[in-house]
DNA sequence: TTTTTTAATGAACAATGTTCTAAAAAAAAA
DNA sequence: TTTTTTTTTAGAACATTGTTCATTAAAAAA
């Protein structure tokens, strides 16, 4: 009999409902002030119900950190249209900031707020792998250029936490706000140019 | 009559041990985790009477952030024993990750955190000085180095901009604990070999 | 001593995440 | 169809939070 398929499948809708709604409202007002309850109130269910789909808040937003990696990949994926390693790798710089300024909530989420990494500490010996796969890709990318010798470099796993660095500190500055209230001209700019001088760096190294 | 100087004295006194108190349980336990009840309990007074120094709790870790910038200017300073422009701003960037991963706290209070730009936004048309001035300081420094000719490069605030970016992204990405469930080796030796390779490639340009 | 100004308090408010017990609904068994 | 069992939902309740406000205590001025 169906029965029980129909429930699981009610259960994941309901599920699924928490999330769209929980994303809703952080992408509007931010990830404080998107309540358990205003998720509930949304969706209209009680706030109880909630902590039957999701231990707490912190693995709701976990949840939606996780989708939002997909969606980063989406993106990244158009670098493949590149055959020369060092050019998909300037575009998948270009393509991760290009993502962060887009979606600078879940950009936010993803890599700089604690929530997600929280929920992630109460899983024991519980890995990253969301982001462990994202830079595993690049590595893989940069390995392709170090082999076809446009980049001279041994140490693959420095210069590629380094090139992360490098472009998660060109967008995470404007996500604070610690680049508008300093004098500083239009922000997406001065990012745009300060990861073309960053790229110059890197091909005639 | 000295009574209203004795007064001055006694409400500056209270209004630093707040900012003691506030301090010494924020490096503990965080900011979240600081509630005003706690540093109105460790300093005998009612949870009001803070209210009377402070507008807010923002207002509290706004200054606490202000302060953390003396004494990063503090740790800057060291780089001046440097004639060397180009020695100098490497050291610069040393000791800037040599700051951040001793008072990660601190750091991620003047770099990472909404309250003290929350505050900041609060006051109307408030430049964010403490930032603006350490970024003057840096830019000083690389303009010296493209002045004798050390590094060729025109657009002086975007290659600042890059700069800070990348050891704030070197720094960040381990405060906020996305280095350390990645499998990477130990965060502070990545960092460290991550930035001479930013090193070297400066220096070759 | 009396008046006025200043400082400090304690109670109270609204909102939060979360838990727990009881009710309602649905499914399974009789 | 009726009864029993299981699952789902709700509502009340708890402890905490930042913050405000009327009232009391203290200190200074007159």
């Amino acid at each position: 009999m169906g029965v029980s398929e129909r429930r699981i499948r009610e259960r994941l809708d309901a599920r699924q409902s928490i999330l769209a709604t929980a994303r809703e409202l952080f992408l509007l007002k931010g990830f404080e002030a998107t309540t358990i309850r205003n998720i509930a109130e949304k969706i209209e269910y009680s706030p109880s119900t909630i902590y039957q789909h999701f231990k707490d808040k912190n693995e709701i937003f976990y949840t939606i950190h996780s989708e939002a990696f997909a969606e980063l990949v989406r993106y990244l994926n158009a670098s493949e249209m590149h055959k020369n390693p060092m050019d998909q790798l300037i575009a998948l710089g270009q393509i991760y900031i290009q993502f962060a300024l887009e979606n600078p909530e879940l950009y936010d989420l993803m890599f700089i707020m604690e929530a997600p990494i929280d929920f992630l500490n109460y899983l024991e010996d519980a890995n990253w792998i969301e982001g462990k796969m994202a830079f595993d890709y690049l590595k893989s990318v940069i390995a392709n250029c170090i082999q076809q010798g446009l980049i001279k470099e041994t140490d693959l796993e420095s210069l590629s936490y380094l090139i992360w660095s490098t472009v998660h500190g060109l967008v995470t500055i404007s996500i604070r706000k610690r680049g508008l209230k300093i004098g500083l001209s239009d922000p997406d700019t001065i990012i745009q140019r300060s990861f073309a001088i960053f790229s110059h760096l890197l091909v005639k190294s």
